[in-house]
DNA sequence: CCTTGACACTCTCCACGGCCGATTGCTAGC
DNA sequence: GCTAGCAATCGGCCGTGGAGAGTGTCAAGG
């Protein structure tokens, strides 16, 4: 990703005026030229050698000029150095925590998709952009009861209670008939045996069982048992992540191109390209940042998206974050993404545990 | 509706104009002026003459012009008179009236929400137009089972299993603490006596019991009956329609404009407007046409809504229909919209029906 | 009475050109 | 090493003017 790296670094000065001229392009959204940076509070130094600077920093590749009498704006790189080194973040305010806290936990409980729904519309307006939320997985599903119902031509319905609250359930293709009292002594097994395991628990243990007694029903046992697995496929929507205000970013001159705004929705609709870069960051803990090109994605070539994983029980489940153009106010949005991941967590976590505290 | 009935009547020869007018413009989306109609085909009438009668035409509101020199273009009142009266309707194309029925039954059975979907993509793909279907209420539940568990705090999870393979459940806060033995028996009672029986049904009998002997427990079972009354409120999610290629809508000139483009997105995420709107064709069978302005909406004022009614068992579970331009080409349009209802109301049937041919 | 050709008029669209302002790179001087 | 000054460059703005398209009207003809 660092290539040359002898003339990589700009001095103490240079740094300066970048941060400068990052700053108050995000605030103006117009190219920045030696004038106005000269005028600008902080350092005392002529146009001139303003001038002077900013052609070592375009030599660089930090910042562009869009055409010859129209100042400076930064180019991916440039915003990439602000972020990493320049940028001084500017904290949530205290209210706005708190407000957003209780928007998070004053949700009705147990529902997962509720609170990652609050989340998204949180992060869209406290930002302006577009809120991005994944549908959290289950970091670990423990087995409440489970019930089996015959239907037509060797199918069977399995529901299936975790967590104390959530119902899941599918439609089991099975090889051979079973009788009512088959699929009542089944169920009837598991709910002895295994309620209050972890669903990879009972898994496990039913593999292990496997040559055992009941051999005949393992693999309507085992089937049922793995429908709340990977993805919890309810219904066929819990497609993959919740998304806000997208509408927020027409608003944005640099997107105000009918076809690129086309071209963004439509991803959005597609959902691939978002969730694979979104999928990037649960790698690294905390707040990540893809710039523009940097995504690799060429409709995301004037978009930034800021994200950061959220965790249950130290485990990630998930990931959130902001879509909006490279021109944002990082020093702003960092905090909130960073803010709001934490939450989240603590949120599905008090869900959790409001429901798990009791029991039969 | 129709004010000022004497001059309603344009001529045979006026209808015939308007008709070619509405249809090049549709073709083209461009105004048309009357040389270009003079050579279109059909009538062999000067310009001159063509110019006179488009300038009644205007009189009486059915088309205008943008401005002196630019041609005619059809107002709402043309674009009305146009579908009631001039169109000639297109029937859809059999290979892909076959298609789309294999679309919407290959589905994976039981799962209303899934066709729902299908169709809203098929409608938007055929028409390059928003496709929109609204969830479809069940127009009876037949109880299959139902079971309780506690959870903590009073709070009781309902779930029932209804027209055998579909899954509902909620979290029932009661005004006092039930034992799983009383939770057990009142599942009992229930499964033993209503299995079968319609929800409604086994409402109105239990309210004939109530002051019988289980009365203590009678609140929790009218409350787990009632949940799968008026929506289906399995998740948060579940808010009213399935929209599909709204950003096909982003193609045409007419709504290129992206402050319209955004005002029309937002109305789709609020969904109120829009279901309101819909609501308003399942008065009447068939298909319904809200052109511009009749829709009393200003933001959808340049758009037009082709909607039908889809039943199941001759009862109208939902609204379906494309969102386009008030510029659409209502011929092929209108047959589509109006075969769709039919193979969703067809679909929906015949995937309830193989789950009820057999059971336990 | 309806139709038609002719004519003047209106209006949009677009290309051209000139001017203004903003900004830069460069060079000479401090 | 910084700064002031200067010529050069380029986008944005505005008024002009011509081309093109279409209209309304009017008088002549069937």
């Amino acid at each position: 990703m660092a290539n040359d790296p002898t003339s990589e670094l700009p001095s103490e000065r240079a740094r300066q005026i970048l941060r400068m001229l990052v700053e108050h392009y995000i605030r103006e959204g117009q190219p920045v030229g030696s004038r106005t940076l000269s005028r600008s509070a902080g350092l005392d130094l002529s146009p001139a050698t303003i001038r002077n600077v900013m052609a070592d920093l375009e030599d660089l590749g930090f910042i562009i000029a869009p055409h010859t009498s129209a100042g400076r704006i930064p180019t991916a790189k440039g915003y990439r150095f602000f972020v990493d080194t320049l940028v001084r973040l500017q904290p949530m305010a205290e209210p706005d925590v708190v407000r957003l806290q209780h928007q998070l936990e004053d949700r009705f409980l147990g529902d997962a998709k509720a609170i990652a729904a609050a989340a998204s519309s949180a992060l869209s307006s406290l930002t302006s952009l577009a809120g991005v939320v994944t549908i959290p997985r289950q970091p670990h599903s423990t087995l409440r009861h489970i019930e089996f119902l015959p239907l037509s031509g060797r199918r069977v319905l399995a529901i299936l209670v975790v967590n104390d609250s959530e119902v899941q359930n599918r439609i089991l293709d099975m090889e051979r008939d079973y009788t009512d009292d088959e699929l009542r002594r089944a169920a009837n097994f598991l709910n002895e045996q295994f309620t209050g395991l972890d669903l990879g628990e009972v898994r496990s243990r039913l593999l292990v069982n496997l040559d055992g007694t009941r051999e005949f029903m393992n693999r309507l046992m085992l089937d049922s048992i793995s429908i709340a697995g990977p993805a919890q496929k309810s219904g066929a929507d819990s497609s993959g992540y919740v998304l806000s205000g997208e509408t927020k970013l027409m608003n944005f001159q640099e997107l105000s191109d009918v076809e690129k705004i086309k071209q963004l929705f439509e991803a959005f609709g597609q959902q691939r390209e978002i969730l694979t870069l979104l999928d990037r960051s649960v790698a690294a803990q905390g707040v990540q940042i893809f710039i523009g090109e940097e995504s690799g994605y060429r409709i995301l070539d004037e978009c930034t998206i800021v994200a950061a994983p959220y965790t249950v029980d130290d485990q990630i489940v998930g990931v959130l974050g902001v879509i909006g153009p490279t021109r944002m106010a990082y020093e702003r949005v960092i905090p909130i993404v960073d803010v709001t991941a934490r939450l989240v967590g603590s949120a599905l976590n008090s869900s959790l545990n409001t429901n798990l505290n009791s029991g039969s």
